[in-house]
DNA sequence: TCGTTTGCCGAAATCGGTTTCGGAGCGTTC
DNA sequence: GAACGCTCCGAAACCGATTTCGGCAAACGA
């Protein structure tokens, strides 16, 4: 019993192989592959000849068929590391977008996977190496000490990272230049007349936050603002902790009359420290922070802050992966983009000085002000 | 001379395969083979041994070289509609967590892609069924009449839904019975003293717009209240629709003092609106909503909602899936859950009553509202 | 006792590609 | 004119699994 016709829509069944090209021109199998496959010992006539009728037969190779003998599978890996404190991620349809959009025009495809800690994102990556099941990982939020990082480089296995980290070797990147970003802020800040700008940082575990702080001393500097360590707040990501941040600023003897946020979400909760204290933000006090989040946009009044495209940085991350797979050297991907300003109303010229700031807000303070966990 | 490309990362040297196994036991391959995929012909003794020996080695298949014989990939596919509109999904990495976890723990993989438009995803399915990326796909947000169900249905590929849809032949599901939710959500408004309560639909496309305009005229007549087509709001799924669809609603000449939205994100539309007419959500206006997404938290008052656990929906969607894919017949793959109310301060007893609410919303009227885009 | 079944496994084909090896054909060179 | 080198392609091995086929024992039935 033979397979007589090809059963269309099957999906399966009436698939056009490599054998189905080579009868087709009267030639071998090996011939149609070094064809497609850019071998130099292959006369110009015959590719085209090829090339034509693979096109004319719709003919597409079989990613996995390929794999068995190249190791290659055509696919892109990121492991996602969600836990309870931040599921929500705003931007990661944003990115997956530009990602998966950047891999399938050179037909490429993105494997996903999750994981809840530190330690099983890494379990996960090897047991992606280990099946195969993609030839190289995107790697978002780099920390400084990344053993990701360390994993894939023992492994051999090829990656980009979405951010920058310690040790640069066998590294190739894509990062967006928050420094700068938060230097600006500050400079503008200072411009708009506040003389006590303060900075909260993200996490410290992250690379971006070293940086980010720096910048903000290079904007302090570039404005002749003396820098104050006091006014570095305590670290903050979500909420609560920009609340609490913010909070401790407020109570300072000389308050800051701004702030400058490595994180979005952080500076939300700083409207409600505000607000807690009877301040306004972008009278009272002024903010302008990082991210781009959607939330900003409703806040009262909206969050000046410095957006990352994400869906961008997704397909150039694919971009610089495949490349880094194909074997160009890592040091020559390494690319950094900016950040863009929105400005919505939440940086406005202080309406007091930090005394009278203090003062104002010392008389709050006595009724302890807390944080309240919306349900 | 021929093209030799220098590969980054070889990554596969040390690889055990099925023939080391073998090797290492003194029988065959193909008898390791069928012994480790449950074929009968295989004594229980040998099994055992094949068994052990294959952990000892650490031996794990791999899935594309499986794939090339069985046709099987072991993945999952995923292709997302993302458009400009509403690029923010805030659940969507809940849901890929759900999923992924699912799917890893039976050693498949999720395959994920994305298309800007309708047709696109459609072309996008076809191509990954073509390329053999994934055995089946999750479709989420499915339609009354959906080109993705056709698609699929006439390729023969499984997938499952998540959601309803007009045809179910073929069909396996997994939903959450929002109608059940709408009907709740009025009941418990009419209990609270409403009389005049008003529904926000979400998109007419989507099959559970109808089913929980349903739920809502259950909700009435559990309540003993009657329905006026004339509470049934403009459709709306994101916050402009929403305040437009509620100050519509609060024009009217009897306007209602409490709405059902189908859709959160319309919700919180809602408090513009109220804002601009002077109006407090859970005070003069009271509002329960649908979906459970963080932004709903900080909305001051918080909004009541039904939330759907997304996580758990793509864990049941990936195993329902690969039922699918092993052979199960999709009408004993049919899934409902239910969402859990969010208590929180947008759902209170009516202050005023409908006429004086709209005494009070027709001075405000006079000056035009409209809706102002944040930036 | 002699077929006949049954249980269990080995040999080899197979899937759809890639890659190695070698060897025709042809032009150069001395 | 023989040796040599190139260009270009065919033959066959190979990748790591699955699956078909057939056959050897042991168990069974008459």
């Amino acid at each position: 019993m033979q397979t007589a016709i090809a059963a269309a829509g099957t999906g399966g069944r009436g698939r056009v192989t490599i054998a189905d090209v080579a009868r087709d021109l009267g030639v071998t199998k090996s011939t149609v592959s070094r064809a497609l496959n850019g071998y130099t010992d292959i006369s110009e006539a015959t590719r085209l000849k090829v090339a034509r009728a693979a096109e004319r037969l719709g003919y597409r190779p079989l990613a996995h068929a390929q794999a068995i003998r190249t190791g290659r599978v055509r696919s892109l890996g990121l492991v996602l590391q969600i836990d309870n404190e931040d599921s929500a991620r705003p931007f990661l349809a944003d990115f997956i977008a530009g990602l998966t959009q950047a891999a399938s025009a050179e037909n490429w495809s993105v494997t996903i996977a999750t994981a809840p800690t530190e330690a099983e994102v890494n379990t996960t990556l090897s047991r992606l190496v280990d099946e195969r099941k993609a030839d190289g990982f995107i790697l978002p939020r780099t920390l400084l000490n990344d053993a990701r990082v360390d994993t894939l480089r023992a492994l051999e296995v090829p990656f980009v990272m979405f951010g920058r980290t310690a040790n640069p070797r066998d590294c190739a990147w894509y990062d967006i230049k928050g420094e700068d970003a938060m230097q600006q802020a500050t400079a503008r800040l200072a411009a708009l007349g506040h003389k006590r700008i303060a900075h909260v940082p993200g996490g410290p575990e992250y690379t971006y936050s070293q940086l980010r702080i720096e910048g903000y001393r290079r904007g302090l500097a570039q404005a002749d603002l003396p820098f104050d360590p006091e006014l570095i707040g305590s670290p903050a990501t979500i909420r609560r902790a920009g609340f609490g941040a913010t909070k401790a600023l407020l109570s300072l003897r000389t308050p800051p009359t701004a702030i400058v946020f490595a994180i979005d979400r952080a500076a939300l909760g700083a409207y409600r420290a505000a607000d807690a204290l009877g301040l306004k933000i972008g009278h009272d006090l002024s903010v302008i922070s990082y991210d781009g989040i959607p939330e900003g946009a409703y806040a009262d009044p909206g969050l000046t802050t410095f957006a990352v495209d994400s869906r961008l940085a997704g397909e150039r991350l694919a971009k610089i992966l495949t490349a880094r797979i194909r074997g160009v050297a890592p040091e020559n991907l390494r690319e950094l983009a900016q950040a863009t300003l929105v400005e919505r109303g939440s940086d406005k010229p202080p309406q007091l000085t930090s005394a009278e700031l203090a003062r104002q807000i010392k008389t709050t303070l006595q009724c302890d002000v807390q944080w309240e966990e919306p349900k």
